[in-house]
DNA sequence: CATGAATGAGACTTCATTCAT
DNA sequence: GATGAATGAAGTCTCATTCAT
């Protein structure tokens, strides 16, 4: 009777440095791109051995599923605290600004959707746990946004658009201002600026709910 | 008096091959993701040794940016054909469907502008010929978006914003609306549909327009 | 406890393991030319995969200068051996002896100090543990040399310049005697004999110390 | 009867060619280094086809034994021309000062001798027209030395050693000198210089002959 | 459990040389 | 004579992954 326990023990701490080499590998994605995570490196920076990266993780795909799966759980997090009834136009604004440091963080690399269904083909023998996790927190993501379409004071700028219909705009905007917007500023001198930008976005989305 | 034509025979020529090997790394890109296009690989499938290839590209940088501006004025074409100044938003969502197509070839795998914004920084030796086509064509495509932006009857959904600077938006908002239904049109149920999406899109974007 | 033991004899394993390797290229520099020397053949010669090659040396560079040192070592070791302060010109001709071999072992294909001095240039970021190995057999072989100059019964010979200038002589005079010689005696009817020529030298290079 | 003529003048003309082309590649491996010469970049520069070139020369190993010839027949002319019966001491500075001038355009990229051996047995199949005037420059570089050795004045220096015995000696000790001086030279901090360098030489070798 | 040596494939690239035109 | 496209081998190097210890 006390084996299980001492599994359950042993299991929370995998999942601790599990968590702990996604945190490495996160790092080294931000400091020197995409093509410089490799369980070699991502190994030796966690203080393992590469042969002990296969404990924790199946494949490398199975690495970057879980830091996918992370970085939309921290961006569901932070776009949760953005909820404001009283003020969706406010509300989606400062989820954009999330998304974008979401997108600079990781989106940047790695694109979520495509991941998802391209691994979905090839590698079906993916952790079927992990992926039903990226499931449940991508559909999190998306009630929070239908949510706040759903407000009545949003109803007039959706003309009759059933907000189930109207999340997918409202991402796509959002996705689209920030990957088009991001590089852009980059440059020595840049013609857009994301703020402004999101701003007139939302100036010509929301019109109507702006005087209702 | 002969040979400046042979030669000219033999540029021509050549460009020809050099098509012909962007058309065949397209074909992978397409088939096998951003990662099978490799050297040997493209070499292989257009029927060339591996060194062959360093006739026509420089680099393997330089074969990817043939690409990229092969594609960009094949969208330049299909957008360039649905101005429609009396129905700017039939045009839009036309266009929409062309960027669409555009990034199913081959925007899904390579963000022009990041593309275009890194490699200036790295490898400022890239064919400056093509850079220059690339940017040539880039701002076409812009300046297209933004004429259609400029008919009287959109300036009410724009509300006072000036044309350039709805072009991103607009832009960003096709991209963003492309990226995220198309993995899920791919899906065994797809929850959302392009044509639907842009429909609605188009509808939101531009409200006042459509009742002046 | 037993721990870092292990790692200890692991690492005196990996260390022999380079020397081997470093054995392999040598036999390939003297047989071949260095132009043979490349990872792929030492690595098949040594029974290893190229890429094992990268475990042992961060850089063929890296290999060349392990080799270097490896060398010059042995040369100083060498020469430590012939120091006879009661009969310095005899030391100097066995020393000329022993920079023969080595030169014929190693230096024909590889110049010491250009060597060093160039990468020092490009290859800041060699293993800076062996730059300064190499600086340090180096100083101790001038300091050999420049023993032997100092000792009374050779400063007839160098009239008056000091012993510090002299070394560069005594040296360059060696080295290009061996060069000079070498490739000679190879032929089919060599025209100059080594032991010869390192005799008449030494000859002229001390006359004064002869008769004191 | 009128052939033969024509023939020759086309002989002419392919030699002077030839000679053009050795230009070029002199030029490259001053200004790039051994490695940049390559039949290629040497054809692209002469304005050839890289294919023509192998209507000049055999071999990319031809190609540099031409070069070899090339560069000797110059330093013979220069050397020809410090010959100075009355000051040996100064002639021998000189000639030093030439061989330097030779090494750095050209020896310090290719051995001379070792070159020449190796060659003899690898490619047996060289133009054995162009060997033999290898060897003709050579011993008539040989003969320069060996003619200074022998003018009375030196006798004193040589005690004894018979000129022929001390050309090898005196000719090592130029080429030693280069070789050990000249990478340090451009080092930052230079410890040793040329100049410096081979008039201690000069001193050392030449004592007796100094004060007779 | 963990190590890290080793593999084998493959990445990009360059080169001397040949040969149909 | 001359071209330049093409080859094929070789170069250095990196990576995900496996396995004896």
């Amino acid at each position: 009777m006390t084996q299980p326990i001492f599994k359950q023990l042993r299991l929370v701490e995998k999942e601790n440095r599990r968590l702990a080499i996604v945190d490495v590998a996160e790092r080294i994605l931000n400091d020197e791109g995409l093509e410089a995570v490799t369980i070699r490196r991502v190994a030796k920076q966690a203080g393992l051995s590469s042969g002990a990266m296969y404990m924790y993780f199946k494949n490398k795909e199975e690495l970057m599923l879980c830091m996918l799966v992370q970085n939309l759980r921290l961006l569901k997090k932070d776009m949760s605290a953005c909820i404001d009834d009283n003020n969706p136009v406010e509300a989606i604004k400062k989820m954009g600004y999330h998304y974008m440091r979401y997108f600079v963080r990781f989106g940047k690399h790695i694109n979520i959707l495509s991941f998802a269904v391209k691994n979905k083909e090839k590698y079906g023998d993916l952790n079927p746990q992990m992926l039903s996790d990226l499931e449940a927190v991508l559909s999190e993501l998306l009630s929070l946004v239908q949510g706040l379409l759903s407000t009545p004071s949003m109803s007039g700028a959706l003309q009759g658009i059933p907000p189930e219909r109207a999340v997918p705009v409202l991402w796509a905007l959002i996705q689209g201002l920030v990957q088009i917007t991001l590089p852009i500023q980059s440059t020595e001198a840049p013609t857009y600026n994301f703020d402004q930008v999101i701003d007139d976005a939302t100036r010509i989305f929301t019109y109507r709910s702006a005087r209702p």
